[in-house]
Formats: C-alpha cells, structure tokens, sequence
DNA sequence: CCTGAAACAACTACACTGTAAGCCTAAGTC
DNA sequence: GACTTAGGCTTACAGTGTAGTTGTTTCAGG
C-alpha cells in the first residue's frame, strides 16, 4: 500500500477547512488526522501541536489581506488593505478571535505589518504616531469585525422576531437599546459597515500630519 | 457537619478570582468545585454550565466600569467610559477575549449599551449615527486593549532583548518593524495609550454632529 | 418530636481533548 | 539483499464538560 505523503501545508490546509465548515472548536487533532486518512499522532510529525496549527491557519488568513498599495496615496493604500483585512477575517469567521490571542504573528502578517509602517513613515508620520496611528486603524478593523461576528441575532434572517425580542428583553428598562433594536429592523437594517470609525480615524490622522 | 450553603455569586466569584489568578484556561469545573471545596458536579445546581460560568464572570467585569455620567457633555462622558471600560478589561486580561466571543451580553453591559445610546441619542445624533458611533468608539477600546495585551514583548521588562530581537527577526526583511521595535526601547517606550485612537473618533464625530 | 419531601452535594460514567513514548513498516541508499 | 531512517500507528495518560443516578442534609407539616 502507498503511503500518502503527508506535509505541512496539507495539514494545515484540511484545519483551515474544517475551521471554515465546522467552527474553531472543531479543529482537533484527531478531526484534523481524520480529515487527512491519519492518525491523529501522525501529525505531529509535520507540526509541533495544535498552536502551531493554529498560528499556521492564521497566518494563512492574513495572506488573503492585500498588502497596502506603495504607489498609492497613502490614505487610500491604508483604507483598502483595512477593508481587506476586514473582509477576510469575515470570510473565516473563527480567525479574529484566534488572530488576536496568539502571540506570534506569522510571516503573512509580519509582511502586512511592515508594509503599514513603511507607507505611513513614507507619509511623514513621526515613528511615534506611525505606531499610534497602526495601533488606532488596526484595533478598529479587529474590534469592529469581532463585534459584528459576534452581533446577537443577525437582523436580515428574522426582522419579526427580533423586533418582538426587543420589546420582550428591553421592555422599559432599556430604552435606548430597545429604539436601537426596532430602529436595525427597519428597512433592510441600517448598514454599520466598517469605513464610517475607519475614515473617522483617517480624517484625524490627515489632519494630524498637517498640522492642524 | 454543617453543609456550606453553595450560591450562584459563590460560585462565580471563585471562578473569576480563578481566571485572574492562574488564567481564564484554568478555570475549569473541577478546578472551581475545588476551590470552593465541592465536587464539580454540584456545581450545576447553580450555574447551568461552563457557559454561564463564562456569561457571569465577563459580566461582573463590566459592572467595574463606570457608567457614562450624563450630567457630562456628551464626548466627556463617553470618553470616560470608555477609558473606564479599558481598564476593567486590563484588570482582567482574560475577560475582552471572552467578552468578545460571547454572544449574550449579560445586564451589566446592557446597562452600559444603553446608557451610550441614551447619551449620543441626546447628544443629538441620528439613530443610525448612534449606532454608527458606538460601534466604532467599542471596536476601538476591545480592538486597543486586545492588541495590547497580546503584546509580543513587554518592553519595558528586558529593553536589551527586545532591542537583539529586532535586529534578528527582523533583519533588513522587514525595515519598518525593525525601525519601530527599536523605537520602542528607547525611553520609558513610547506610551501608547488609548486615548489617541478614541480621540480621533470623538473628533470625527463632533464634527459630524456640528455639521462640518 | 417525627415524618415526608424537597433541595442539593457526591459519585459514576462517557465521550472527548492534547500529547508523550515506543513500535513498526515502507521508502531510499549502498 | 541489507541497513538506515522518515514517518505513520498504537497505546496510554491526564485532563476536559456534563448526563444520570445515588446519597444525605435541611426544613415544613402534622
């Protein structure tokens, strides 16, 4: 009987699978081994552990992220790659969450990193503010992506419910929360979408470097 | 033998003084059973599972943050609140990850949901703008304190290490990480502190709301 | 005071998890 | 063919959450 080579990228390739289908907590070692026809132990062979394999199929998520375009201004470079990022952490829903509790950033998003620094030092940021201003635009895409994942009842599927549940959990007590809830029914549901805290941030750090 | 009376709060406050302890990876059933001197079964009784368990103790992290004061202008009270919620979320560095996997938010932070509602509302914003808005400033401070607390290096502890880890991992690969890990040794480290990114946000949206 | 009932802690058991240690076989080299 | 070795397999262990059952304590009603 062949034996069936094993390697690396195929067994971080069937994680990202299986954390695609069936959630994080899917991916264990003896699915993961499954998935490829082997035994779990096997793995080990091609991979240190599970947090390795969870770095790996992180970092394979920040290579879908577009690296920041240098010969563009450097607005629209930082803009564009926010948003990509955004959206491949949606398409791969567990990532945000794995991404910003590992402590190791993997080789896709070293490059990512570098890549933002450059343009905004190219820009004229003080090394100081380029750190600041990386820190601001980033924390955003993450939290603002984990909080829509997060989002309790996704409004599209169920607007008759939610708007029930709205009166029922909030009742009085909540007012705000509950105009809120009744407000995310009407329409189509009012579009949060990531550029409106994105080009706030951008507007302050381009008035920032102009010295305003 | 007098049976100790178990209770909810018990059993909750155990298991958080477990996660700020030894990490929220410890706090297991058996491990919170034996901390109260009782078998981890018993803890049903009170608590319908490790999920309530995670529920109770993110929400009795909320409750150490202040509420917006709303005798404040409306960019001071959400500017303290927020600085607030950070700092809970710091005294517990588990807690924003969990926070923000969770998808019911407990009383204590819908009572902070809406009291930032209540406050933008009265401010004057649109309530598509309310939404808009309190997205944005929550992304930042979860995204901010997130960032922060997966920190690769703790700067300011081994200043000379992180200076030969610069140099090393990042080699003339990646200039811009390097210049800016080098950067952050120098001094005390740049301090960079929340407020920045948040007010860039509040700026934006006090422009917003003015108009301009 | 005694008894019945309800409350609730404890025990057992099961299906999982990650991974250390050792085995065994197939593939490659001389 | 013989030898080496890479790499998949087996076994085992300590840990997880929790369903189901059993025991014991506490307290109210007679």
């Amino acid at each position: 009987m062949p034996r069936q080579k094993l390697t690396r990228d195929l067994v971080l390739g069937a994680a990202l699978q299986l954390a695609d289908k069936d959630g994080i907590e899917a991916v264990s070692m003896r699915r993961v081994g499954q998935a490829l026809s082997v035994e779990a132990m096997s793995l080990y062979k091609h991979v240190s552990g599970k947090e390795d394999i969870l770095d790996g199929i992180s970092d394979l998520v920040m290579v879908e992220v577009e690296l920041p375009a240098r010969d563009l201004p450097w607005r629209m470079a930082l803009r564009q790659s926010a948003i990509s990022t955004h959206q491949a952490l949606l398409r791969h829903p567990w990532a945000s969450a794995v991404l910003e509790s590992r402590r190791n950033p993997g080789p896709a998003r070293m490059q990512y990193l570098d890549a933002v620094v450059c343009i905004l030092r190219d820009a004229g940021f003080s090394l100081p503010d380029v750190a600041r201003a990386f820190m601001a635009v980033d924390s955003h895409v993450y939290g603002f992506t984990l909080q829509v994942l997060a989002w309790p009842f996704d409004l599209r599927d169920a607007p008759e419910e939610a708007k029930a549940m709205a009166n029922d959990t909030f009742g009085d007590a909540f007012p705000g929360l509950r105009a809120m809830a009744e407000l995310a029914v009407i329409g189509p549901g009012v579009p949060i979408e990531i550029e409106f805290g994105l080009d706030l941030l951008l507007d302050g750090l381009e008035r920032r470097l102009a010295g305003v």
